[in-house]
DNA sequence: CTCACTTTGTGCTCACGTTCACAAGCGCAT
DNA sequence: ATGCGCTTGTGAACGTGAGCACAAAGTGAG
């Protein structure tokens, strides 16, 4: 799910935070909201652990790669940690964002409050549905597609999310790309190719809810196991969850 | 390596599809559909990986855990693969699944055509709200929350999607749970606690965007290449203390 | 049948990620 | 100021995943 990443493969020393502790700092980012919000001004690595979901040592190794904020014998400052988080996934900045497609999805996400609150700026809906253009939605007014370039341009839009159905998407985001878009986050459910310095990030409901359906029937599986060949012994084992 | 988690237990090889692999499947399977839209019967694992955005080597490894289903030489028969892959994710039958929260982002879901066509049946949808219960939407009457749980059992389900907003998720949550799902996919900005047999998928649109601002913020950085990036940021990113 | 060619399946190696376990460091009580 | 208890930061071991490269296995031509 990665996209390639030019970065790690230039062979310099890639001193950067793993991308894996990235993906994580989102959640301490929230966590660390909510106990600000409660008035909490210190916490300790397995209080946030907890309530970030996660084990105590990798919340300690993950904070490490920012720096040395924490306390030993005490703990991390609240305020202190929210800002050096908010720093390093560059959220002290706005970034202006523009959304494609807007369907039944497109609409709840322009209507979604937690952008705004975490530094992104919807500035621009477009569509390609003439009936849709025009109208407003979210506060903001639906541009025709043959305008994406002039918005994604006018507003100087790095990061935009693409929710158009699948068969227009690469369409979409190579137009996007063009125009200087650089990361994007594709609900389509398609691949998108990109250039090496575009990063894609994708969500997919239907693929989530088919890796449940996996397990799901794993656990349903008495033993007798999945034609064919073999007869394994122990026919559930759990290795399922984390 | 991989092969022996399987060998270990038995003569056969079963139990042990990595979730890496099972995480990949449905971006297969969907590639799979559209060739066979297409007419196409054999394909390479060289033309698969790329329709599904994936190295072929690695292809042939994920699919190796299945079986053999390939032919040297040859390739993979479309259909028969097609129906490998449903059969292992457990899509040759339907999971019923109940959709919790009908604000904007259940209303897609309930909308979205993506999942009927994997197996999927959304037979119930449950909102807290008295002015949404009793309404049509996608065709399913909105029932209250106070009968989330006969909701649930008389129509057998294990899968639930939660679509609430977060306060609310770890209580719906548990009384999914207590009635008896065994599969949750949270859209809920939220960490929620469940029992070890219980799989939780999360799917959080802000946290995809806050990643890919991250990467973002990097390219912005002044242009001394890859090497001492983070060096300016804060001089103890390396692994040694001064 | 044999050879040349194609494509799968997989052993091996390296890189990444997780977890343990503990020394180092800090604050507080005495 | 000294020692005690607590929590961080991290070395090291382990587990998982990616990808190369090649042997194995199939096809088809001569």
């Amino acid at each position: 799910m990665r996209a390639d990443r030019g970065a790690r493969r230039s062979g310099s020393v890639r001193q950067g935070i793993p991308d894996a502790t990235v993906a994580r700092l989102p959640v301490y980012l929230r966590a660390l909201g909510l106990l600000s919000e409660d008035g909490v001004s210190t916490v300790s690595s397995e209080e946030l652990a907890t309530a970030a979901g996660v084990n105590s040592a990798k919340l300690r190794k993950d904070l490490s790669y920012l720096g040395s904020y924490g306390t030993r014998g005490v703990g991390y400052d609240v305020q202190y940690l929210v800002y050096q988080v908010s720093r390093e996934l560059g959220l002290t900045q706005d970034w202006p964002v523009v959304i494609v497609g807007l369907g039944h999805l497109g609409h709840a996400l322009a209507n979604y409050n937690g952008f705004a609150s975490r530094g992104f700026a919807i500035r621009a809906l477009v569509d390609a549905d003439p009936d849709k253009v025009g109208t407003t939605v979210a506060g903001l007014e639906v541009a025709p597609l043959q305008a994406l370039e002039d918005v994604v341009r006018s507003h100087d839009i790095a990061i935009a999310v693409i929710a158009t159905p699948a068969a227009v998407a690469q369409d979409v985001c190579d137009r996007l790309v063009a125009a200087g878009v650089s990361s994007i986050l594709n609900f389509a459910p398609t691949v998108l190719a990109v250039p090496d310095h575009v990063e894609v990030r994708k969500v997919d409901m239907s693929i989530e809810l088919q890796i449940l359906a996996f397990h799901e029937q794993r656990k349903v599986l008495p033993g007798a196991a999945t034609a064919e060949v073999n007869g394994s012994l122990n026919g559930l084992a759990t290795v399922v969850s984390p």
